[in-house]
RNA sequence: GCGCCCGUAGCUCAGAUGGAUAGAGCGUGUGCCUCCGAAGCACAAGGCCGGGAGUUCGAAUCUCCCCGGGCGCGCCA
């Protein structure tokens, strides 16, 4: 509702300045410092002072004795220098937002708005040949949220997850199982088939890791198995496909726990095998977007030259002719002197797949043995029986990697650019976020030799390849333990039942996500046990004993008056008793909650321009935050006045239903009690 | 060397698009369960926003220069 309202105020503003001053000023709008100000403000005349050599305080005190009346607006107030201060009025606001909150949904994907461009939302992409680790769940919780807030505004949302099925951290593991520790096929499969096949393959791959190291010769069988896997033939091949498929069905499970799901599994050997890569390549030759290096140190090599200022590329777009490829410093190769392709040549390919531009399309089957038609759809290299969804065509694509890869996206881009596709290049966006390290304390505590000369940093990063790091089951594991304690010792009597599981779960799976939410997307998270596994203050079931604390009044509620009706009491809007209870100075604590509950929109408009979850994080804190004052302040169901105490368990309503929406977004469920 | 990110309370972090008195959580100290659940609430202590210059009516936020940290830049993926 905030947003609407804004908005509004914003407009009529720029209008009524540009009537009566002849001019047009950025204008800003923001929230005041205090409620006491006034709930919308706008600085706007400090700018048009300048332009007009005029006092701002003057002008503003012209303004807003000119100004026609707004809907949904008290009245405009000026302030300090020059302020325009907006109050709300207070009761049409809360009645709009009880409207518009009782419309809302509670979790159930909001459909499409129809004719809506879809958008792509690639995230996860763990290499399948170990065990996730919180690093990847950060991506995956970031990733899946961001889809849930699109899906939201109405915007058709296809999340993929891709599946390098054939690269070199495959390889290593297979490598293990053909010659450090050999298994036949047969055998292979029975451990894949065993409950924890990502934790064998994660200690596997690190004793590869050294063995490889101990001896370079060995790089060459490296090189030779990953040669047969890409090609598709031989024991290594399958063997590769036997693996990684497990390992995607352990991460599938993995994530699972956290509610994260997928459209769409796209698997790099179909990106192979279907020869994407060739189709771009003709596309790319074609416009000249990549050239032959036929000197230099890249001699033999099909090279992609980037622009050199990255803001301007527009006047990079055009070299000299005279200009030799192979002496561009900027140039990336794409294929190498021996004819094979390198990874962001693969990535250029799929991604033109992605926005429908490449004139090849996969085969697609359900993911899975079971041959039932829930499973999640995944690529394949060969027809399958029946029908399946439309994939790709993607008007706007949002990747979720880790900043590190940040110079791979933009040559990506570049080579979209390159083929003249610059409108898909711009709607190419890296969904960038940085890693999760590990406190040296957490280091220690895991085992791990940390120098004395890290101990004082406030995070060390530790190495994957050396089997280092928090695996994600192991985390979940952790959590629910002590989510499980924390149950029993307050619900002794649910222990082990299906209810006292979900309570556990609900909880535990609150706790990480919020944690891995509630940091902005630059932040290196400092990973701590401690932090992490508490579920006090700013964390997920703060959050969700507040909506909890609802319950338990409706529940007491009806226990005491079989005719009690929760949320759906009598609505106090009809009697006018909702401008009594929120009249300026009495009602003003009342207020702050409502004006806080109502903007949920604004919230959610900002997260994803500044495409931040962590904004909707802090939000729902913020909103428990203030429910929690008003439930110490209030005591609702001992409320004398008949109209008081309808008023507020509307009030109550209202809080939970924006605590839940806003729960929802997070991919947080509240449980019935905890 | 070039490019990107970061430096805010003892610790971990918010302060998007420049705005009014820089905020949380954790930790510390003190209160509050006969009262809708204390996974909570209230109060207190704690800050040259890394340093310096500049732009502006106004800078934690923008520009430049330092200092300190992290990450990229491969015929790896």
């Amino acid at each position: 509702m905030y947003k609407a309202l804004e908005e509004r105020v914003r407009k009529t503003l720029l209008h009524h300045i540009h009537e009566r001053y002849k001019t047009d000023v950025p204008l800003v709008t923001e929230r005041p410092p205090e409620l006491s100000m006034g709930e919308i403000a706008s600085p706007v005349c400090f700018e048009l002072a300048k332009r007009l050599k005029k006092p701002p305080r003057a002008l503003a005190q012209e303004i807003a004795n000119s100004l026609k009346p707004i809907p949904g607006v008290a009245r405009v107030e000026v302030a300090g220098g020059g302020y325009l201060n907006v109050f709300i009025d207070r009761a049409g606001f809360f009645r709009a937002t009880c409207e518009e909150a009782s419309k809302e949904s509670t979790g159930a994907p909001v459909a499409a708005v129809p004719g809506a461009h879809k958008v792509i939302v690639e995230h996860t992409s763990i290499n399948p040949n170990k065990a996730a680790h919180i690093g990847h769940l950060r991506n995956a919780v970031l990733g899946d949220t961001f889809a849930r807030l699109l899906r939201y505004t109405g915007h058709r949302v296809e999340v993929q997850n891709y599946i390098d099925n054939t690269g070199v951290q495959v390889a290593d593991v297979v490598l293990g199982f053909l010659h450090l520790e050999p298994q036949s096929l047969d055998e292979v499969r029975g451990l894949a088939a065993a409950p924890k096949f990502d934790y064998v393959c994660w200690d596997l791959y690190t004793r590869v890791t050294q063995w490889l190291a101990e001896d370079k010769s060995r790089l060459r069988m490296r090189a030779d198995t990953l040669k047969q896997i890409e090609e598709g033939h031989g024991a290594a091949a399958q063997m590769a496909e036997i693996v990684a498929t497990a390992i995607v069905d352990r991460h599938l499970k993995t994530v699972g726990r956290l509610g994260i799901g997928y459209d769409l599994l796209t698997r790099e050997s179909d990106v192979l095998h279907l020869k994407f890569w060739d189709s771009a390549f003709e596309m790319l030759k074609q416009r000249g977007a990549i050239q032959l290096a036929t000197s230099g140190k890249n001699q033999g090599c099909w090279v992609m030259q980037l622009p050199s200022n990255a803001e301007n590329p527009a006047e990079t777009a055009a070299p000299a002719p005279e200009e030799e490829p192979s002496e561009l410093a900027e140039a990336k190769i794409i294929v190498r002197s021996n004819g094979t392709v390198t990874y962001v040549g693969k990535d250029i390919a799929y991604h033109l797949w992605k926005f429908g531009l490449l004139r090849k399309d996969f085969y697609y089957r359900r993911f899975g043995q079971s041959k039932d038609e829930t499973g999640v759809w995944v690529t394949s290299s060969v027809p399958g029986a029946g029908s399946h969804p439309e994939f790709g065509h993607a008007r706007e694509v949002y990747n979720v990697i880790d900043a590190r890869q940040a110079y791979p996206q933009q040559v990506v881009a570049a080579g979209l650019r390159g083929l003249g596709y610059t409108e898909p290049a711009d709607r190419l966006k890296h969904f960038s976020y940085n890693v999760v390290a590990l406190t040296p304390r957490c280091a220690r505590e895991l085992g791990y030799e940390i120098p004395e000369e890290d101990a004082k940093k406030p995070y060390i990063e530790v190495s994957g390849r050396k089997g280092q790091g928090v695996k994600a089951d192991d985390l979940i594991d952790r959590l629910e333990a002590s989510a499980g304690k924390e149950v029993e010792s307050r619900h002794p009597e649910l222990a082990g039942t299906a209810e006292g599981r979900q309570m556990v779960d609900a909880i535990s799976k609150g706790a990480l996500r919020y944690f891995l939410l509630r940091y902005t997307r630059s932040t290196v998270i400092a990973f701590d046990f401690h932090d992490a596994l508490s579920f006090e203050g700013e964390t997920g079931p703060y959050v969700q004993y507040a909506v909890v604390r609802v319950q338990g009044i409706w529940r007491k509620g009806a226990e005491r008056d079989p005719q009690f009706a929760g949320g759906d009491a009598i609505d106090p809007a009809e009697h006018g008793t909702v401008e009594r209870f929120l009249a300026p100075g009495a009602g003003d604590d009342l207020w702050e909650l409502i004006a806080l509950a109502g903007s949920l929109d604004a919230r959610v408009e900002a997260a994803l321009t500044a495409q931040e979850p962590a904004f909707l994080t802090r939000y729902a804190f913020e909103l428990a935050q203030a429910f929690n004052v008003f439930y110490h302040k209030h005591h609702i169901l001992s409320e004398e006045d008949p109209w008081k105490r309808a008023f507020l368990l509307k009030l109550v309503w209202l809080a939970r239903q924006q605590l839940v929406a806003t729960l929802a977004l997070l991919g947080i469920t509240a449980p019935e009690k905890m």
